[in-house]
DNA sequence: AATGAATGAGACTTCATTCAT
DNA sequence: TATGAATGAAGTCTCATTCAT
């Protein structure tokens, strides 16, 4: 009867990994990463210390995977909204808004996966996330100026140049809006008269309204 | 006599302030609130950390004044800029410049007061004066938007998208450029165009060039 | 039928205690006792945490036996090479000269058997062993006073001291060695000098040349 | 009325400084260098964990500075030892007997400088001081050699020899004797003669009778 | 019988704050 | 008034041991 990794060891095992990485999310969606602490997430999950240490390397390995958990999912959010038929800039306006409103429901999180300040290791998470984020919205933007929609512009700084105008307007520290359609609708007009889209602004009843899921 | 010593004491005192306030902002500047540690602080000033503690209330009440003081210069050379002659647009093309030019010249601080996590105690600091340092764009806005030369948003939102953009995009820690001016022209243009001022942005040639000053 | 799977399983048990004991040594030899952990020696035994709780009862019971297991394997080294034909001095040269070699090629285990620090339980077992190990040399240095060939000297003492002196110089953490022969041979002549038998070391090419099997 | 630092500040100073290195050499006399934790050094000096790190950059470099001073002040009995007129041969006996005398009162602090496993900086600090204890006895035999009184023989290694066998017969963790100047006796007879200075060795009752002070 | 997931006591270290000088 | 010595709460991490599977 030697002991064998069930299938059901396996998926608990699994399920406390989820488990971890979920209460330190929700840290981290709570306060930043600065609220990333051992004891804290083990706490909230309902495991020990050690426990922790099982499952990662050490605290910054667990908020390098918070952060790239939360970063992937957002770069799928945003590539599945760019993924609609249409112009360049019909998807990049599917894309901001999508980003918009994701940066509204969470805006600590946004926060800390665009700005807290975060140690080496996941500093360079955020590096190499960034760029993935950034790229989609920079391709659209080469799209558009090689087929004459858009002027001709740097791409990588437009990129992050939106980036923070989304996550500073709606998720900033001082950010403040008594309606939230509306805040994202004027981003987007804001990011699309930015990257020089004005004229071809949708009206504003005709913007994309998709379904948000923050968990998908 | 007993006048003068006062005087030259209230001097001394002032003085020694003005030290700590000093050492306290480089620390900032070279790595954001979370450098701001007061046996450092105390150390880079020359003095004990107990005279920290003579001047301010805690770590707290000496990041809220590092943090006043470093936005109130920001607000003074916006303010300073916007006081040109020309049109709303022509001054908004002014303060962005030298925004963007600072953040790029001092971007760990520039993070650091728009971004970094800090104690409420600062947080309201940031709330009392991104008002005041959004309020200035505001402002020109406005005016643009009620001489018809800006299209209609909401000018609080915009102002604060604005900040992010530059921020984010010359400051931000992905940031990345190889030329500064450049990068400052590309952002002032974003920044143009996304308030609906496109049409209106001057040549690069005739970009405003002003000095800046960064003690000033 | 019955009785073979007995046999069977208690063969099997014993494999696995071995492969225990061999993982654990490994790790003190490499190590000393400080580096022998639960979770590493499991791992490195290929065996689960649990089961080397199966086979000894806490992890100073594992290192009181691999402490018994080395220091008995060293006695029986040093038994068989006392078990030459010759006098008492010819015999002790033999001895030290094994003692020696052994310590050279494994210091580390050596230092660990000696000196290093251990519990109470291990202590114990150190003081049994060892009392075991001084015993053969006292026991020949006996003989070489009762036959005049040493002259009086506590016996105890002197076979603590050739262990001292042996250990100390060849694996000691301060040890160092061009040529390990010499070495050997230098700390023979020193013991047996030390002991009184200076005038009959032998000379260096006839010094006792044993082959040395560690395993055995 | 400036802060100076008073003449009885810095002598409170160096007073603590001492009471922690006192504390932390008391624990390692009474059990190594693993019974050296900065809390219970702390504690038993009557003072805060922090404070220990106002004068030690951390644990190992306590120990490294407990290290130092333990094996400094061996040196220098040593050396003052040595300081006796007489052959290189009496002066040998007479270091040996102080070396002999002071590994008996302090045998757990003798095996902790000698054998105790160590950080790698303590380590250094041990090779360091142990080079230049050895140098002493080296520096002897090498005299007794040239002037004939001494067989040829590597001295670093008889060097090593000597403090092994001294240590562990009379200090080690197997170590026993009923009479403390007999057991120091004998032991310094076997070193002599393992240095080949048997013939010389002095009658029991001429050997050398140095008052010890273990704090000097 | 074997396993390894879970545990938590215990060690180290940092840093804001206090207080005697 | 200025100082910096002293403090200890709080955080990270390790590893021997237990227990459900």
């Amino acid at each position: 009867m030697a002991y064998r990794e069930t299938q059901r060891v396996r998926r608990r095992k699994a399920a406390t990994r989820e488990q971890l990485l979920r209460a330190a999310e929700a840290r981290v969606r709570a306060g930043g990463f600065a609220a990333l602490q051992i004891q804290t997430v083990a706490a909230d999950a309902g495991l020990g210390v050690g426990t922790v240490y099982r499952y990662f390397r050490n605290r910054d390995s667990l908020a390098a995977e918070v952060f790239q958990r939360a970063t992937e999912r957002e770069v799928a959010a945003l590539v599945k909204a760019l993924a609609v038929p249409g112009s360049a800039i019909t998807r990049l306006h599917h894309g901001l808004s999508v980003f918009a409103r994701r940066a509204l429901r969470a805006p600590r999180l946004a926060r800390a996966l665009i700005a807290d300040p975060v140690s080496p290791e996941v500093e360079a998470q955020r590096l190499h996330y960034r760029r993935d984020y950034a790229c989609h919205f920079r391709t659209l933007l080469e799209q558009g100026m090689e087929s004459g929609s858009l002027p001709p512009q740097p791409a990588e700084l437009s990129a992050n140049a939106l980036v923070g105008a989304v996550a500073e307007s709606l998720a900033g520290p001082v950010a403040e809006h008594e309606n939230e359609s509306e805040a994202v609708d004027a981003v987007c007009r804001f990011c699309l008269r930015a990257v020089g889209a004005g004229a071809e602004i949708p009206a504003a009843d005709a913007a994309p309204s998709l379904e948000i899921n923050h968990e998908g």
